[in-house]
Formats: C-alpha cells, structure tokens, sequence
DNA sequence: CTACATGCAAATGCTTTGCAACCTA
DNA sequence: TAGGTTGCAAAGCATTTGCATGTAG
C-alpha cells in the first residue's frame, strides 16, 4: 500500500486536530479520551491504528521513551525530551540536537549507527512542589 | 525493608552469576532460560523479583530502553548502549558519558533535571550481513 | 464499486502480584 | 523461628489483531 493509499477519514482527521492542538505528547489512551468528545464511538484500536498510519506518512512521531508508555509527538522533527520521574509528563528539552554524536562513534563500534535519542529525567514543577 | 534484611538465597545467586558472567544485556526471560538449566524449578517471577532486588541494592542496573523489553545490566555504572533495530540486541556505546549536559539545561528549563539517557540505534554486524 | 478503515472483542506479550509453602539468617 | 523468598497461577496493562461491516475516493 502507496501513501496514497490513505484515506483522510473523520477519525482520522480528528486524532490529528487533536494532537496537533493539544501541543504536548499525550498517550495513546489521552488522545483516545479526547477524541471520544467528537466521535463517541471510535475505539482505542483505531485511535492507535491512525496514530501509527499518521507517523508513517511523517505527520507526526512516536515517542518510545524509556519505561513508559508510547507518547505522540504532533511535530516529526528530531528533539530531545524531557519526562517528569514522578508523573510522566513529558516535554521538550530545550537543546539542539547533536549531530555529530553518531559520528564520534564511526570508528569505535562494529554497528552501522543510523541514529541516537536523547532522553532527560527530572522533575516536572508541579511534581517539584507536591514533594512529600 | 533495609538492604540487611536481603537474603542471599541460591536463586538470588545464580541470578546474579548468570548476569555476570553473560557481559550481555540479557531480557529477564533471557536470564531465566539460562538460570533454569542449574534451578529447574525457578519461575520468571522469581527472576524478575531478584533483578529487581539486585538493582535496589546498586549491584545491577536495569535498562528501560526505548520501545523495547526491560533489559539488565551487570554493570551497575551509568554508560550509554546502542540497540540493534532488527534484532533487539543491545551493546554498550563506547563514549563517555557527557556529565555537563544536565547543566546545558538547568537555564533553560523549568523542570528539576535529574539524570539523561542516551541511546544509540542501528544495525549490528549480524543483521547488516542479513540484510535481504 | 473496491479496498482501505472502523468498531468490537479477543488475543498478545511483558511484567507484576496474591498466596500458601518454604528456607535463610 | 520470624519474616523475607519462592513457585504457581492469575491478574494487569499497553498494544495489537481478526473479522464482519462501513465508507472514502
């Protein structure tokens, strides 16, 4: 199946608007909750289905980071992210990404290097404040 | 429960030796395969729980990395791995890890930075030759 | 019309957990 | 002998998938 094969169907046009305004990286389960408001019966495996269509036509990008759930990034750029130890949230690192990084490993490993994540832990400001 | 209380029990060992002696980054079901041929009577939750332990008491240290299963490490000192695409495998990247990262972002982020992962991806010797 | 997409539910895969029996310190 | 630990099985949870039906192009 060619790209343009895809459809734009009201699901998913929906799970797009979506996550394209609600501009942080939601989980599949959060986008999932959100749409339901505007299309009541879709179901998880179609918000999951599209969300996987939709960052192979490089729409957007999926966020495997370390330890948690799959995130949904609605910018398919490259960046580094931040993810709150506590809660989960997750945001943008703000630093640029580092090319060279794959280079500086060309000579050392026996792997074809085809690319590198980046991935900061900490504590998100509300998380900071409710520290028992 | 303090660290004293832990006992050394002989699956709590073998665990451990087997995860030594690997110099992999095993997957806990990798472990318990290996583990079963000297306990045949260990269940993998058993092995889990002692990965676990293990790596509460900084003798191991657990590997959540991007999109793939839990992985454990013999080695309990932070360094960065590179994962196989095709095939899963994880080595460890030889490059130093970057201490000054953290502080690159303490300016310009509102969360408390705690730590940093970076993880390299590519294609390991075997499956570059088995590319089809 | 055709074949891609959907809703539903069941299945999957990894990991965790409840519990009674067991064993280490 | 106390209480941490085990084996077993069941549960948990995110994600995927099979299938009959729906619908975009």
């Amino acid at each position: 199946m060619t790209q343009s094969d895809r459809r734009m169907t009201q699901q998913r046009k929906t799970i797009l608007d979506v996550l394209k305004k609600t501009k942080t990286h939601p989980s599949a389960d959060e986008i999932y909750e959100i749409v339901k408001q505007k299309l009541p019966r879709i179901s998880l495996g179609t918000v999951y289905r599209n969300l996987e269509v939709l960052s192979e036509l490089g729409m957007i990008q999926v966020l495997e980071l370390s330890g948690s759930l799959k995130r949904f990034d609605w910018d398919p750029n490259k960046h580094y992210h931040i993810r709150c130890i506590r809660c989960d949230r997750v945001e943008n690192a703000p630093i640029a990404p580092m090319r060279q990084l794959e280079n500086d490993l060309y000579e050392s490993t026996v792997f074809e290097i085809v690319g590198h994540n980046l991935e900061f832990t900490g504590l998100c400001p509300r998380c900071t404040e409710n520290m028992s």
